[in-house]
DNA sequence: GCAGCTTACAGTCATTGTGACCAGAACCCA
DNA sequence: TGGGTTCTGGTCACAATGACTGTAAGCTGC
């Protein structure tokens, strides 16, 4: 039987592509302000403590919602932080999570005094271990990135390969060469095309491709894929057949 | 403030090499049978509570400790199991460890009535979630295996490339081209020959090599190399210059 | 002490994956 | 209608890798 027990918390950190002050579409978070002590007032991830009845990826999911309003495309356990000295006062162990967000999603986020968005590689000082926290997020995403599908979690339903590709870039911090990025993808099979294309933009119009949905975002292996919903994706319609 | 919380616990996943009844190498765990409910008698990982004033790693690295009397040569955090209905009667959170131990302590280990090797491809029936747990451990580390270094960890401090393969063979479960592995692993630059070989087998004696210690065995990326000193390595002498 | 066996190690050849680069296609706009 | 830009298909060179061949170096049996 264990004694009195450490605090369990559920974190979650959150990933959106937003265009920074150039225009280009780089990282973003979403942090929330704290409104009590320890740490009043500094920003921090999204999280609460995990109620006996409930899941880790519902607590993760429930209390990201709830603070930003954000619902994600993906949500994975990232690491449990249990440190002796991170939080003052009492013993804390954070089961935290990551998400990503599409980008039409996160402009519909609330944003307010208490909840704003960072670009993920330039955070202030942040309560607790939370800047270690999206340090290693931010690792993890950047690797995942080339050897799995997560990079279609951040589009929605239907999009173009240069599209994809961007967001490849921003992630990244490198630019791709279209041509050669155009050939890997299509030949790695995880994306079909609808045989629309997307019309409205002055230049040749490009095609629209759409995820081979049998197939999981994320091998996670025999732990097969985290049960929580995908939030609904607004269709996007294309032009000519 | 957090409500009356769920018990938090550790465990760890074992790896070693062993031969099997072939004489092959393979892939074997330790396990420990509970001794009281719930699941009493139930074969299960070595764990127990987490302490208030111990980091995680270290409970479990000394739980490992207490019941297998092992040390192992590699210790990384796994995943944290919180499912609702894991665990009969109360709610029971699990950070899980992974470890790997050399062949030569694992032959020291303590065995007995309530302590068992078991191949880790064929368990029984075990307590709560833990067959899923030593699945995806054991997923985690044929993966592993391919992108990292991990593989050394099974090994003395020093080691002919012919062993390094076994290792590789054995978790793969599937024979490698001697001449290919070797070039891949020389220009990898993990490993450095010591100079001397390995007399006393009927064939030609084998180069002894050693892995350059100034690279950590995983890449952990913002976290760094787990802090958890690495057990006492017996030395193993070569023959002649 | 030598033939023959087994493993260690070195090297070749073909295939594949990938980065760099080129060129035509397709659209909008002036 | 022509210029500009992106989309898209292609070539070329190089690196990585699997399959395979051949030689080196020890031991053992006769």
């Amino acid at each position: 039987m264990p004694g009195a027990g450490a605090a369990l918390a559920v974190s979650t950190v959150i990933f959106a592509l937003r265009p920074d002050e150039d225009g280009r579409a780089t990282l973003w978070t979403p942090l929330v302000r704290r409104i009590r002590e320890p740490q009043q007032d500094l920003w921090a991830l999204p999280g609460g403590w995990l109620p006996l009845d409930e899941e880790l990826v519902s607590a993760a999911a429930r209390t990201l919602g709830e603070t930003t309003g954000l619902a994600p495309t993906y949500l994975e356990q990232l690491y449990t932080f249990g440190e002796l000295g991170r939080s003052p006062g009492r013993r804390v162990v954070s089961v935290v999570y990551w998400a990503l967000v599409q980008s039409a999603e996160a402009e519909r986020a609330a944003v307010g005094e208490n909840v704003r968005w960072f670009a993920a590689d330039a955070l202030p000082a942040l309560a607790f271990d939370h800047n270690r926290i999206v340090d290693y997020a931010l690792w993890r995403l950047r690797t995942k990135v080339e050897y799995s599908r997560i990079a279609h979690a951040f589009l929605g339903d239907t999009f173009t390969l240069a599209e994809l590709r961007e967001v490849h870039e921003a992630v990244l911090q490198r630019s791709l060469d279209p041509a050669n990025f155009r050939r890997t993808i299509e030949s790695s099979g995880n994306v079909v095309a609808t045989g629309e294309v997307l019309s409205g933009s002055p230049h040749r119009p490009p095609r629209l491709y759409r995820y081979d949905s049998s197939i999981d975002l994320a091998d996670r292996g025999p732990l097969g894929p985290e049960s929580v919903a995908a939030a609904s994706v607004p269709t996007r319609t294309g032009a000519r057949p």
